[in-house]
DNA sequence: AATAAATTTGACCAAATAGTTAAACTAAGT
DNA sequence: ACTTAGTTTAACTATTTGGTCAAATTTATT
């Protein structure tokens, strides 16, 4: 019985993440919600009391899978040559097949910007590993100064963004052509690390 | 009289633009737009009929002077040494005027898509002396290749994203301290351009 | 000043939508 | 089989919201 509760509760968590993060909370409605779950309307409130809490269930959860991600592979231990190219790697493929949630995130924290101060708390992003390897890395001259805050958004910058503007990026660039696109980002996987390592070696 | 009437018609496309650029088109109430433009909400559907037609006129707006932008200054004949910095330097000083108009824009992308194919042609933007400007520094030696579209990206993504990014940058890196995040992006002016020369030169 | 035309307003409507409630159903324990 | 607690449903309510309309007001024309 608590399974099945556990399932309908988990169902309706999946079905809201799916519509939420494609429409976000303003264009999303609860019978759309409850279409995608296959279930009643009412269940949603029986479970979750009010789409403003289901909303901040489904937006806590995106961004803590998010976040996680961040942290276990800025925190590894491997040598930058390495860890750059798996960091573009992974990001690149993480929002290739989640194109909608780095859009969610910005778009929801941008409605509501107070929400975030939770979410930092949850990784203190400057003590990821990664900060003091860039120190180190430049103390014993392996790679030129760079502040680590600049050479971290730039890492994200060159990775995301491509594909948070992927509209724009492949209707101005790519004749609109999903394939082509594709091509692109996973070509920029190679030369996004060039791009970086010609810079910090 | 028709002073006047552009007057009301202006005032509350003004009122739209501020209103749909930080909500977005499913989180404005036509209401909203009427308190923010300090008139009847009636007046709204006078002049622009639906919220539909009112959006479209305020987004085909913000796109249109977006890429004016684009266009203006990735044509300039300048020496990459110049234009590049140029580049850099209008659009950080555009964005953090308008720190909503980018989110803006890819969030409404990415509810309607089909509405970019209109605007491309706009502008070709492959047809931009940047590109043919790319090529030829190729061919003369002067940078080191590199495809015209990844530079592109590049630049933007080291400009554009940071401040889409505002508040996750700033509360992850930056202490949620304003005057910190705003140095941060004054200095990337030049941190950008010397990650970029040093990758092409 | 009188008339006509454009503009502005407030009251209203209909559709959409979040949320409620009571009844029906299901499964587990006795 | 009966009871109880949890789950699910359908019908309903209240509110929000885009949109309409006719009357009032202002502006232009004669």
């Amino acid at each position: 019985m608590s399974d099945i509760k556990q399932d309908t509760e988990k169902n309706i968590l999946a079905a809201a993440s799916r519509v939420f993060i494609r429409k976000g909370m303003g264009g999303t409605r609860m019978q759309e919600i409850a279409d995608e779950a296959q279930i009643n309307k009412s269940l949603l409130h029986y479970y979750y009391r009010s789409k403003q809490l289901l909303f901040e269930a489904v937006f806590k959860n995106t961004v803590a899978e998010f976040i996680l991600i961040i942290k276990e592979i800025f925190n590894s231990e491997e040598d930058l040559r390495i860890k750059i190219p798996k960091i573009v790697q992974v990001y690149t493929d993480y929002l290739k097949k989640n194109p909608y949630i780095i859009s969610f995130i910005l778009r929801e924290l941008q409605a509501e910007p107070k929400i975030i101060l939770k979410i930092i708390e949850m990784v203190n992003i400057k003590s990821l590993y990664f900060f003091e390897q860039i120190k180190e890395n430049i103390s014993s001259g392996k790679i030129k100064p760079i502040k680590p805050e600049d050479l971290f958004v730039n890492i994200l910058s060159l990775t995301i963004f491509p594909i948070v503007a992927k509209p724009i990026v492949k209707a101005a660039l790519m004749q609109n052509d999903s394939e082509k696109y594709n091509d692109f980002l996973e070509e920029r996987k190679k030369t996004i690390c060039e791009f970086i390592f010609s810079s910090i070696y």
